[in-house]
DNA sequence: CGCGAGCTTGACGTTGTTCAACTAGAGTGG
DNA sequence: CCACTCTAGTTGAACAACGTCAAGCTCGCG
């Protein structure tokens, strides 16, 4: 039933440094699985069980507090999520929700670990990755806390575009909730930036169907 | 004239896991030094040359963007920084500038490297330090970016009291200016909400010497 | 056709920033 | 020892940015 690792044509870089016996333990340590949109993968504070990897779809890193929930980022396909629960709490330290319908493998974190305490050049490219999710934290905080609600808009509306869809032209996979959580703003806010940006002719926009139109408007608003 | 890392007391956790010669040949290739209060030791998208062993003192982890600064955190004895640089770009992703007078013990990069290339008790402890740099950063978000201003001033004050100082009595070792850039807000804000606390006989306020004289109600501010 | 969730709009209130003026204290040269 | 200066700290008032509230709209779906 499952999919050898060994012939996966989309696995994440990391497995490339991994002998054909521990591709081979974790294909048989692992479950190939479909999320629904809205479904949960991980649960923030629950008890880190198994990571991560996104085969297709799209899923938000949120983390909740109380009444507040805020979106940290969003993963799609090659993304690896869960490493970083692996610290002294091993609890997960954000939820993750399905965006749209997703693809999976869930793997066992044991099976991780051990790997990592076996062959020190997993460890190396983990060590890699977990440095990128610093780099990429580090500029959300500055983001979020520096920038104001336009310039916000205008990363995210750029993000989607050349991270996310690489085309100009895309369906907004999130609702004006949502947005409002990845931005840190007011859903009603995230509404009138966005018309404004489309008054301005920056973007084409008609409820959930976006193009932009002028990228670079939109990066040098963004910074 | 270098201290032996074998014989260091103070020296971070993960050096547990290297053995005899390896902690010689850190003791061979690290240099101890002195850095004055405003000294910079590592400089935002500067080359990632070394990393960094706080021994005494204190610095700021700050990111610096066109106009405005942010402080990222504090670090004190027994703090490692300098890790998360080694990623695609190898250039140091924040800028680490000395708070007070502090000593450190700066380790060439390639060394660390190497160690972490063949030692795998070694990675795996750098990989559970990271972790815990991203639980950090994680709660910095959410603080930034949902708190209002003074459940921002309350998180500071409760920090500098538990974590860094580990008493209720202090003399504050940033400006109020510099306090603005951690809590991301206008400097005399930040003077506003101190002289409120301090109304409220929250905490005891004298220029630069502070008391916290109700630690439960800052902890129920800042939440 | 009607219901409901998500979206949109405008008015208004709150929070936080900016600006300008003033104060206190530390260092400097006469 | 006393002006003098310079920087950090403080204060109040005006202003801008953003959130909240209430109402109306749209569109998919039963």
């Amino acid at each position: 039933m499952n999919t050898k690792c060994s012939l996966c044509s989309n696995r994440s870089a990391c497995f490339d440094e991994l002998s054909i016996n521990e591709l081979a333990k974790v294909t048989d340590n692992k479950a190939e699985i479909v999320y629904k949109k809205g479904e949960t993968l991980m649960k923030q504070n629950g008890a880190a069980s198994h990571i991560y990897f996104i085969k297709s779809g799209l899923v938000k890193v949120h983390v909740e507090n109380q009444n507040k929930s805020l979106i940290i980022e969003l993963a799609n396909k090659g993304s690896m999520l869960g490493i970083s629960s692996l610290n002294h709490s091993n609890r997960y330290n954000f939820s993750v929700t399905a965006v749209n319908d997703v693809e999976v493998c869930e793997i066992n974190i044991e099976i991780i670990q051990n790997i990592m305490t076996n062959n020190v050049g997993f460890s190396t490219v983990i060590i890699n990755d977990l440095n990128n999710t610093i780099d990429k934290l580090l500029s959300r905080i500055y983001c979020l806390s520096q920038k104001n609600m336009q310039s916000r808009v205008a990363e995210m509306l750029v993000f989607m575009s050349v991270k996310i869809f690489g085309k100009n032209k895309f369906v907004m996979p999130l609702s004006r909730n949502e947005l409002g959580e990845l931005t840190s703003m007011a859903t009603e806010n995230v509404v009138r930036m966005l018309k404004d940006f489309h008054k301005k002719s920056i973007i084409n926009l008609s409820g959930k169907k976006v193009e932009i139109l002028d990228l670079n408007a939109l990066k040098k608003l963004s910074s």
